[in-house]
RNA sequence: UGCCGAGUGGUGUAGUGGUAGCACACAGGACUUUGGAUCCUAUGGCCCGGGUUCGAGUCCCGGCUCGGCAGCCA
């Protein structure tokens, strides 16, 4: 079980019964945009907490603002939650289910003295809010009788108002030091057609005045949120106080940062819209349908969320972190298959034309349980380009002119000429296997430097494979100004992969290492039986390719 | 220069008065029919200054730095 502070918090409470033991949380989105990688830090958070504390998390989205807010996103957030593997059985909450409760709620304040309708414009509140140094200047209408604020509010609700032209203030200090307290709006007027409630509401609560009404009515216990709302608490309190209703206890933490990422939902939706990706779940996008799509599985996502720790803190983790984490998981579970990205055809001068033979290959090293499955060789091949060098360095240990190199589970072979174009590129090599070595026999324990992939070159399997870069091309593109400039131009290659043949079974979803290249998946959304399309999710770790950018 | 909050290796995160730990990254090595995986080893840290104490990352005081807040967004 982890520990961190909000735990430690949780830990206290029970200690002292504040809320007779009980665990409480929700995970509370607004439907105004898909999940990201830090919603989803949150979720494994909230959810987690619950399980642990054999306690209950709500889903529940808060759709106060019926202007950002579609069913599109309800549902992808359902989907996503769901898919990151948290269950909260009968308990999907609509904070607008609760839009009565609230009105009332809100009427009890306005008898009390405690709110007051404003008909001051948006720019009179803004102006009369006083400055972070200078304290604001009480509204005209703020002494209003209840009697005419009763008034007012009913009639603001049935619809008698225009956008804009008043708006439900709670009243509380014009002069405090924390803006939050000046007199801050509770209800707006706005003519919307809300995705649940229709046009039943002219009149929509605010996050302050709404979010710790639904805590309460869900008897929530801990109310867990980002940083920002740390100010906000405070009111969050005396609304719930001067209600005198069951009262949460809000905990603020860091929301996460991912280096070479975005996380605002503005900047992704800007993505989107502008075409920089293709759609919220493209897999380039940190979001949980693209991160899904790119091949990520929710056990990984829930070891980083595990991994990167609860604290105050801001911080930006590292993306190698998260790509850890996919690593680790798929290695255990991915079969390795073997695929050509960048094909070399290579001819194995002395192996007899027509001959096939089946090689036997691991399926995974990892777990022998796995089992082994059926690949065919031929006389030609293609090798990956990366794999040949013409002049290479002495730390390279695959296949040169006169140097042999293992194909792995078949036979060692020997480069005996290269065929160059007229740009002196070499476009296809010929080579001689050594009969004694194939792999599982007798010869087989002779040893060569390197080990390299192939497929046979008349049973390949032809397919799209999309391979995917990071989308920013510096560390902290949330800090620039326009992040259309910092764009990755190369943050998808597309290229026909050649594979081996037994891929052909392979169904959307499905998760492969392409050995000595990556882990890759079939797209779920592109690909067909009779095209298929793979997505890189991650390269493996590559010691050559550092070693090679030293040289 | 208002209010709130945060400062522990490169990046994160533990440590609640008693040997500063863990993960990732990085460097080196072992092993290897994936330059994968695995294993081992190394480098590297308590924002600063005072104070309390036998003893301070931890408590106190004073600084410094960074973040958040002036939507009828959440």
């Amino acid at each position: 079980m982890p520990s961190d502070f909000i735990r430690d918090i949780i830990n206290e409470h029970n200690k002292t019964e504040r809320f007779g033991g009980r665990v409480h949380t929700r995970f509370p989105p607004e439907p105004n945009g898909y999940l990201h990688i830090g919603h989803a830090k949150s979720v494994c958070l909230n959810f987690g907490i619950a399980a642990e504390y054999k306690g209950l998390c709500n889903l529940r989205f808060d759709d106060t603002n019926p202007a950002k807010e579609e069913v599109e996103y309800v549902e992808s957030i359902i989907e996503d939650v769901r898919w990151l593997g948290f269950d909260w059985q009968d308990r999907l909450f609509y904070a607008s289910d609760y839009f009565e409760q609230m009105y009332d709620y809100a009427m009890q304040l306005i008898k009390a003295g405690k709110a007051y309708v404003d008909d001051s414009s948006a720019d009179e509140i803004r102006e009369s809010r006083g400055t972070l140094t200078q304290p604001g200047k009480e509204s005209p209408y703020r002494n209003r009788t209840v009697e005419e604020n009763l008034d007012l509010f009913q009639r603001m609700r049935a619809g008698e108002f225009e956008d804009g032209s008043r708006v439900l203030r709670a009243k509380i200090d014009m002069a405090s030091p924390n803006l939050n307290m000046r007199d801050p709006v509770m209800y707006r007027i706005l003519h919307a057609e809300h995705h649940r409630t229709g046009s039943k509401w002219c009149i929509y609560p605010m996050y302050d005045w709404a979010h710790g009404l639904e805590d309460s009515i869900e008897r929530i216990t801990h109310s867990i949120c980002t940083l920002e709302f740390e100010d906000h608490r405070p009111l969050y309190d005396w609304f719930l106080d001067e209600l005198g209703v069951y009262h949460p206890q809000q905990i603020e933490f860091a929301r996460l940062n991912l280096t070479y990422t975005i996380m605002s939902k503005r900047n992704l939706r800007q993505l989107v819209e502008k075409s920089d990706v293709r759609g919220w779940d493209d897999p380039r996008m940190p979001t949980v349908s693209g991160l899904r799509r790119r091949g990520y599985t929710p056990e990984s996502i829930r070891t980083f969320a595990e991994r990167i720790g609860i604290a105050k803190t801001d911080s930006t983790i590292e993306v190698a972190l998260l790509e850890h984490c996919i690593r680790e998981d798929l290695n255990k579970r991915a079969p390795r298959v073997m695929a050509v990205l960048h094909p070399l055809r290579i001819v194995i001068d002395n192996y007899r034309e027509g001959k096939i033979e089946e090689m036997e290959a691991v399926n995974n090293p990892e777990d022998p349980g796995m089992g082994t499955h059926k690949v065919p060789f031929s006389r030609v091949l293609y090798i990956e380009q990366d794999d040949f060098m013409e002049r290479p360095p002495k730390e390279f240990f695959r296949l040169a002119p006169g140097r042999e190199v293992r194909l792995r589970y078949a036979y060692i072979i020997k480069c005996v000429s290269v065929v160059n174009d007229k740009a002196g590129k070499a476009v296809e090599l010929h080579c001689t296997y050594d009969p004694e070595t194939r792999s599982g026999e007798a010869g087989s324990s002779r040893k060569v430097k390197g080990t390299i992939h192939w497929v046979s070159a008349e049973h390949a399997l032809k397919a799209e494979v999309r391979i995917y870069d990071r989308l920013f091309t510096v560390e902290n593109p949330g800090d620039v100004a326009d992040v259309e400039t910092v764009l990755n131009p190369h943050s998808l290659q597309t290229v026909t992969g050649y594979l081996e043949p037994s891929l052909k079974s392979a169904t959307p979803g499905g998760k492969y290492q392409f050995e000595r290249l990556g882990y890759f998946c079939v797209d779920a959304k592109d690909s067909s039986p009779e095209k298929l399309v793979f997505n890189r999710t991650v390269t493996l770790r590559d010691t050559w390719a550092k070693i090679a950018k030293k040289l």
